[in-house]
DNA sequence: AATGAATGAGGATTCATTCAT
DNA sequence: AATGAATGAATCCTCATTCAT
C-alpha cells in the first residue's frame, strides 16, 4: 500500500519530465499534479535528481525490452519465416514505446547527466544489437552490415516516434511503421523476401 | 563591429543551451561563458527566450539546409549517376551539422514551445521532401514508398548524430555513414543499383 | 496561531509602504525588517501587489470607518445636540487614523493601480456621504451646499493628518482639530450654533 | 538653445514623477518619453535624484505663488471688497495649479526625502500664510483663528485638486471650488458677508 | 553636446530542500 | 506516514549609472 503514492508520484513526475525535461519541471509542479505534498517526494526519492533517475528506471524498464524483443525474433511462440518474426518483433519494440516514454528516454540522452544518457542508450543499443545479431545469422548478412542496418532502423523509428509524440500528430502511425519495415527488410543486403509480414500485433 | 559581442553571445548561449537545454541554462551561466555582462544579454535580446529563439534560428539556418541539398541532388554542378548524387548530398547533409547544432535541434524539438518544435522540424521534414520527390522520379519509386524511405534515412542519420554528439564517440563516423547510405539505396524498391558511391567530399 | 506570521508581515509591509511608497519599498526590505524569509512573503501573499492590497485593506478597514462615524453622529449612543455630535464623531474619525495609515491611503491615492485609489477614496467619500446627509438632516442646509462642506470639513482635517504624519511635528493636533471642526460648524449656511462641543473622546 | 533639451526632460520627467512617483519612474523610461539618450538626462542632472528635485522646483516655481497670491488678495489691481478680493485670489491659486503639478507636490509630501517635503509644503505654508493675514487684517479675526481657517481652506481645496486628478473626473470643478469658497467665506467668525464673489478669472 | 554600449547592484519571484508537527 | 511552514540560493530581468566615441 505505501507504494500507492510512490506510484502516484512516478506517475505524475514521468509526465512532467518527460514534456519539460529536468530543469522545466519543478517539484512544486510534481507534487501539485500528484496531489502529494513537496516533501513527500523527499522522503520516498530524496532528491529530485533520484526521482528523475527513478522515472527514468521505470520507463526504460517497461520499454523497449530486448529480452523481449529477443524472444520475439527468435520465433520461440511460434513458427514463422525470418520477415515475419523480425517485422513482428520491430512492431512490438515499437508500439510497446508510449509517447511520454519516449520523450522521457529522449530527454534523458540529451540531459548533462551521463547515467541517464547510458541508461536511455543502452537499452536501445541492446535491441539494436540482438537485430543485429538476428540478421546476421538468420539472414546471412555480414556482420558489419547487419550492425549498420539494425542501427537504421531502430534509430529511424525512435526517432519518428518523438516525432509523433512532439507533434501530437496522430493516423497512419501503424502503416508508416510496417512500411518502414517492409522497405527496410526489402533493402536487406541479402534481398530477404518481404512478403506480407503482418501478422496480428 | 557592433556584431561581435552578439556573435559571442550566440555561440556561447548555443553551446550552453544544447548542452543543458533551455532551463538547464542560466543566463548568468551564459554571461559568464560569454564573458560579459548579463544585462548585455537582455539589451541584445531582450528575453531569454528570444536568445534561445535567435541561437536556434542560428543553427537552422546554417545547417542542414534544403536548398543545398536540392541543388547537389539534383546534380546542378556536376553530371552523375542517381545514387553517387545522393549519397553526396546525403553525405554533406549529415556532415554540415555540427554535433553542437543537432543537439540544440534536439532541444528545440523537445521543448514545450511549439514554434521551437517546429522550426527545428520544418528544416528537416523539408529535406525528406526533397529526398523523397528525387527518389520518387530518379529511382521510379512510388510516391508513398519514396517518402517513408527519405524519412527513414534522414530520421536515422539525424538521431545518429545525436548519440554521437551526446556520447561524445569518435572515430568511424564517416565510414558508418557511407555504409548507412548504401544499404538503403541498395534498399530502395527498385533496387537502384548502389555501386560505388564515395565522390570526394 | 498561523496568522501570526501573517500579521507580523502586514505591520511591517504597511510601515514600509505607508513611508516609502510600493515602489520605494523592496519586498527585500520588507522581509528584513518583518523578520522573515523573503520567500514567506509570496507563500502567504502570492505577489507584491497583494501584499499591498492586503496592507492597504487593513488599514481601510481598521480606520475611519463610516458606519462607526454614522453611528455617533447620529447620535445612537447619547443625547446630544447636532453640534456635539458631529464634533464628537469627526473628531473619532480623525484620531481613529493613526499617521502611518494616513500616509498608506494617500500612497494608495497616488498609484497609478485603479482598484488601489478606489479602495481609499471610496472610505473617505463615504464618510463625506455621511456627514452631508446629517447636516443635510440636522442642520437643515441643501443638499449641494451639505456635500461641499462636508467635503471640506474632511479633505481638509486629512490633509492635514497627512500633513502632520510626514513633517513629524507634535503637539497642538487635538486643539487644532477642534478648532477647525468648531469653525466648520459656525460657517454652516444656516448658523447652526456651535456653543462647547467638547465632551469626552 | 542648449535649455531646449533641458526643458524637454523636465517636461516629461515631470509628468511620470507625478503619475508613477520617484521610484515608479525609471530613467530609462523618462528618457524614452522625452526622446533623448539617458546619459544626457545624467550629464545635465548628474543624478536621478536632482532630476526629481528641479522637476519640483520647477513646479513649485510656477504653481502656487504665494506672491500673486499676496498681490491679488491685498487689492493691488482693483479695488474690491474683501470677500471679492479673496475668492479672486484663493481662485487663481486653485487653478494654477495643473493636477500634474498637484500630484508632483503630494508625490513629493509623501517622498521619505525631507528636503523634498519641506519645498512642497513650504510653498502651501507661506500661502496659506498669506491668506491668513489677511483674514486676521481684514475680517477681524483672532489671529489663531484665521491660521484654522486659512489652513482650512488651502488644505481643503489642495486635496480636492488631488482628489479630481488622481480621478481624472470633470466638469464641476469651477463650481465647487466657487461654492467651497463662499461657504467658507460665510463661515468666518466676524460673519463677513459673502454677496456674489464671482469676478472674472 | 549627445549617445550607443556596457555593467554592478539590486528588483521580484521561484527553486530545491529541510524542519516541526 | 504525511504535510504545512519556512528558507538560502538562485532564477530572470531591470535599475541607475558610467564609459567610449
Amino acid at each position: 500500500m505505501a507504494s500507492k503514492i510512490v506510484d502516484k508520484i512516478l506517475e505524475g513526475a514521468t509526465d512532467l519530465f518527460a514534456r519539460q525535461g529536468y530543469f522545466g519541471a519543478s517539484t512544486r509542479e510534481i507534487a501539485l499534479k500528484c496531489d502529494v505534498a513537496e516533501p513527500s517526494i523527499y522522503r520516498l526519492f530524496l532528491t529530485k535528481e533520484r526521482l528523475f533517475h527513478d522515472c527514468l528506471a521505470v520507463v526504460v524498464e517497461r520499454s523497449l525490452d530486448p529480452a523481449q524483443f529477443l524472444s520475439v525474433i527468435s520465433g520461440e511462440a511460434q513458427e514463422s519465416e525470418f520477415p515475419t518474426l523480425v517485422a513482428q518483433a520491430v512492431r512490438r519494440w515499437y508500439f510497446s514505446l508510449s509517447a511520454r516514454s519516449a520523450r522521457l528516454l529522449m530527454q534523458a540522452i540529451l540531459s548533462d547527466n551521463n547515467e541517464w544518457t547510458e541508461m536511455a542508450y543502452s537499452r536501445i543499443e541492446q535491441t539494436i544489437d540482438v537485430l543485429s545479431r538476428s540478421v546476421e545469422k538468420q539472414a546471412h548478412v555480414p556482420k558489419a552490415k547487419a550492425a549498420i542496418a539494425a542501427r537504421t532502423l531502430i534509430f529511424a523509428l525512435f526517432q519518428f516516434k518523438i516525432a509523433r509524440s512532439v507533434l501530437g500528430s496522430v493516423g497512419k502511425e501503424r502503416d508508416a511503421v510496417d512500411m518502414t519495415i517492409d522497405q527496410w527488410l526489402h533493402g536487406l543486403p541479402q534481398h530477404v523476401a518481404s512478403g506480407n509480414t503482418r501478422t496480428g500485433t
